[in-house]
RNA sequence: GGAGAGGUGGCUGAGCGGUCGAAAGCGGCGGUUUGCUAAACCGUUGUACGGGACUAAAGCCUGUACCGAGGGUUCGAAUCCCUCCCUCUCCGCCA
């Protein structure tokens, strides 16, 4: 949510750095400007009819203390009464009004944030790594997972439908041990504190995050029950200090979580629809980061690099974009993604998205901290994924696949795959 | 799921229709005293949204709202009524 005193002040800028990113979001400040002037219009009346009465109705419990008529001061307050209700129910009305608006409208793009139209705009960082080189044609995961009998699309979709993963034997193992592994590896190297959050959301929480209201159609919901399964954990995690005032001593924050992701993908169908590179459940260990201002983006550099480490331990070549203005998600200032190399699919697949939001999260959800100066100010929050574990999994089977159908995994893998990194049919 | 008891400021806890933004204690902050520490004593201590003078920030003056959430009754609600949420105790069920 942005900040009204800024649209209030300086509508130009608000105006200007929303139409970067090209959804014409920008046409809603003059609405919520508008809004506000009349809201505040109506709250100046309000309150001094409602100091009026405060006033009278001492005086009222003063009389009547003494035993004498107040008859006519009751009559008056309570015409003084209807109005302020009359104002009351329309405040009410200006504020949904705005408050439906407000929450509508995306974040501010960071300065540093290149302007641009789509993904085609994006800006490369930096790559790591070379794409490896096979002396046959590398297959595809989808070819790899089911012949060596670790993947099994056709009985997921028998059991839930297309867009589900079944994995077995190993490649079960594989999915937790790599859960694992990359919850020792931010939680050991990284200062990350783990969390295990509840799955299922109840609305406020979706609402804190930036999901909802306008990404209702996105979520899987309960049909009995207002809750919706948690598109990611930084739904949950980053709405663990909703509605509080942290201690400056307590920043930062670094929360990383497991929680498997449920997603509609509705409006896909059409896209990449085969294997497991876009499915409505996967598995994703989470960063988030409660941070100060001031360090926001310094932490948002390390946040990337944190999850670039996965892939450097993994030994996966992939490169670092930059998401120019019209690519950035909803609740992002500057997001950075990580793309991982797919020989299999010939493609880079986004195993990571780094974001941070700034105080776009902390405003809807109302986290703040406490200054050396007593002054209660807003976080800012990061999520990052490190990293997605479906197009990792992906990545993996591509990358080390052989010759002979088997996949030969890397060596920091062994703890968590019982000391076996070869798998075979 | 059933029965009962509750949800008040950073914490403990009073208040149960008017002078209550809320006693008291603890904690925090400032000060006095003290060789230092402790103790004692004095003062102070929530959040949000408005309005005002000032060139503006800081600060100041002023108003409104907030006692789990949302409605209602009343001139007036922390206090009464309704709905919901949460916590605790007992019972049932259960991994």
């Amino acid at each position: 949510m942005l900040d009204i005193k800024l649209i209030r002040e300086a509508p130009d800028i608000a105006r200007e750095r929303l139409a970067t990113r090209g959804r014409g979001d920008e046409a809603q400040i003059a609405e919520i400007a508008a809004l506000d002037e009349q809201r505040r219009k109506l709250v100046v009346e309000g309150d001094n009819l409602k100091a009026e009465r405060n006033k009278v109705s001492k005086e009222i419990g003063a009389l009547k203390s003494k035993g004498q008529d107040a008859s006519a001061p009751m009559a008056a307050m309570k015409q003084v009464g209807e109005r302020v209700a009359a104002l009351d129910a329309e405040l009410a009305g200006i504020d949904a009004e705005l408050q439906e608006i407000l929450l509508m409208v995306p974040n501010l793009p960071h300065d540093s944030v290149p302007v641009g139209k789509d993904a085609a705009d994006n800006l490369e960082v930096r790559r790591w790594g070379e794409p490896p080189k096979f002396a046959f044609q590398p297959k595809a995961h989808w070819d790899i997972g089911e012949k060596l009998g670790i993947l099994d699309f056709a009985r997921a979709a028998k059991i839930s439908g297309s867009g589900f993963i079944l994995y077995k034997g190993a490649g079960a193992r594989l999915e937790r041990g790599l859960i694992n592994f990359l919850l020792d590896l931010h939680t050991r190297e990284h200062g990350f504190t783990e969390i295990s959050p509840p799955f299922l959301i109840n609305r406020d929480a979706m609402i804190g995050t930036g999901q909802l209201p306008k990404f209702e159609e996105d979520m899987y919901r309960l049909r009995d029950e207002e809750m919706y399964l948690a598109p990611t954990a930084e739904v949950p995690v980053a709405n663990i200090h909703r509605e509080e005032i942290l201690r400056e001593d307590q920043l930062p924050i670094y929360y990383c979580a497991y929680t498997p992701c449920f997603r509609r993908e509705a409006g896909a169908a059409g896209k990449q629809t085969r294997g497991m590179i876009r499915v409505h459940q996967f598995d994703k260990v989470e960063l988030i980061k409660f941070v100060k201002p001031e360090t926001s983006y310094d932490d948002l550099e390390s946040m990337v690099a944190n999850a670039e480490r996965v892939l450097q331990l993994l030994g996966l070549h992939y490169r670092v974009v930059l998401l120019c203005t019209g690519d950035m998600g909803f609740a992002s200032a500057k997001t950075y993604d990580i793309e991982v190399w797919a020989p299999g699919q010939n493609a880079y697949l986004e195993v990571s998205s780094c974001s941070n939001c700034e105080d776009f999260q902390a405003r809807r959800a109302n986290i703040k901290f406490k200054g050396a100066d007593g002054k209660n100010r807003f976080v800012h929050i990061l999520n990052g994924s490190g990293t997605a574990l479906a197009r990792l999994y992906v990545a993996l089977l591509e990358t080390y696949q052989q010759a002979d159908g088997s996949v030969k995994l890397p060596e920091v893998l062994a703890p968590y795959m019982g000391g076996e990194c070869h798998i075979r049919a």
